[in-house]
DNA sequence: AAGTCTCTCAACCGCGAATCG
DNA sequence: ACGATTCGCGGTTGAGAGACT
């Protein structure tokens, strides 16, 4: 394997010893293959297609013993008739020796369709939670395998939402399922300290994108810091840590209560918490966990009739100015679009764009068949 | 056995962002 | 401020292996 080569090469390469590199992996040019193999460019002739032993070798000893301050230099130092971006891509997807090989573990897997239900394609930041694995290897099992599964199961692996029935092929479709893009919606934006910051963070990785079994481990405890996590969260973690971060994300999968569950009270500059949901208006309303209040125990309800009954409840309430409390936390209903909290430094965290990523259900992802899926009334 | 199809994955391409001069 | 260069990313391609007919 090129990538233990590449250690035993590591390894052997402190100083300028004598290489003993062997080489990676058999390499029988194909007289019928590249037919073109050199491209021209300018002067020089750019070599294209497989890489040799031969080259992985000049490649790992020169960045071994030099470094890759410039790609685009590479080439020229190392000996290779390759152009820096090939010689990049060499190094990073295949020669790099703190890559993992083989087949992606079930864990992993699932913190790849997690992560790619809220950050979509992008598979560099997907492959960031994925130590020793490759945005392009991502890509790959993705393409190969989990669309596929995703699709055999009735769900769409681009919104990761349940097909409509007219999109199901087979007879895998769920019994129970839902077409809507989602139950619940979270449009509330925060501006705040690095400590209220901290506890958003370490509440967004309570959130679970798991269906839960048991309803009663769902509930997030309202201490200080109000978490309580969920099942397997790590990777979730690292993910929120960087939904806090720089890029607009998504939050998901509230539709199983799932909870967001922070004390703003402790902060002195807070002005309040505002969960919303566009259509329901239910977490604000009936404690987070809507299959408590509308459903049997245990049994999550139907979409429609969660809908029902949240319109029944909105208009009930709808000329209220109510507060409630929840978790000992205070929401009121006008917080039903969305709304700001304000702390000290005025950093921010942004959920503009959860709507589309609100599952209404965990699916697919610690579950060993549809039927485990709490739809069923 | 041979031809065809399907799947996997390494590599390439083009584009936008970042950096440099 | 601006153009050139470099880097990084996502989409796509195509070779090769295995499955299927």
């Amino acid at each position: 394997m090129p990538r233990e080569a590449a250690k035993a090469l590591i390894e052997t390469c402190s100083g300028p010893h004598e290489l003993k590199f062997q080489p990676p992996h058999s390499f029988t040019p194909d007289p019928k293959a590249n037919h073109e193999p050199y491209l021209s460019v300018g002067k020089q002739k750019v070599k294209r297609g497989l890489w040799s032993p031969e080259e992985d070798e000049k490649l790992i000893r020169h960045i071994t013993t030099h470094g890759h301050s410039c790609w685009s230099s590479v080439p020229k130092l190392a000996g290779l008739q390759r152009c820096g971006k090939s010689c990049r891509l060499r190094w990073i997807n295949y020669l790099r020796p703190d890559l993992k090989r083989g087949c992606f573990s079930e864990q992993e897997e699932r913190t790849i369709i997690d992560v790619h239900r809220i950050l979509g394609n992008r598979w560099a930041q997907i492959a960031k939670h994925l130590p020793g694995r490759t945005d392009n290897e991502v890509k790959n099992f993705w393409n190969s395998c989990i669309k596929k599964k995703l699709i055999s199961q009735g769900f769409d692996p681009n919104t990761h939402n349940l097909l409509s029935r007219t999109h199901q092929s087979n007879k895998q479709k769920p019994n129970n399922y839902y077409t809507s893009s989602s139950l619940f919606t979270i449009e509330t934006s925060f501006s705040s300290s690095s400590s209220s910051m901290d506890m958003i963070k370490a509440s967004l990785a309570a959130l679970s994108p798991f269906p839960h079994t048991n309803s009663t481990t769902t509930a997030a405890a309202a201490t200080s810091t109000a978490i309580t996590t969920h099942q397997s969260q790590t990777n979730l973690s690292r993910l929120y840590e960087f939904a806090c971060g720089n890029y607009k994300n998504r939050v998901t999968n509230f539709g199983n209560s799932n909870l967001v569950n922070i004390d703003y009270q402790k902060q002195s500059t807070s002005t309040g918490f505002g969960i919303i949901n566009n259509e329901n208006c239910m977490w604000a309303v009936t404690g987070f966990e809507p299959h408590h209040e509308f459903g049997p125990s245990n049994n999550i309800i139907g979409h429609e009739e969660m809908q029902r009954e949240a319109q029944v409840q909105l208009q009930e309430k709808n000329c209220q100015e109510e507060v409630y409390k929840v978790n000992d936390h205070e929401f009121n209903n006008s917080g039903l679009i969305a709304e700001n909290v304000t702390f000290g430094d005025g950093s921010s965290f942004d959920f503009e764009f959860v709507d589309s990523a609100l599952m209404p259900c965990g699916i697919y992802t610690n579950i060993n068949s549809i039927d485990q899926l709490a739809w069923e009334c």
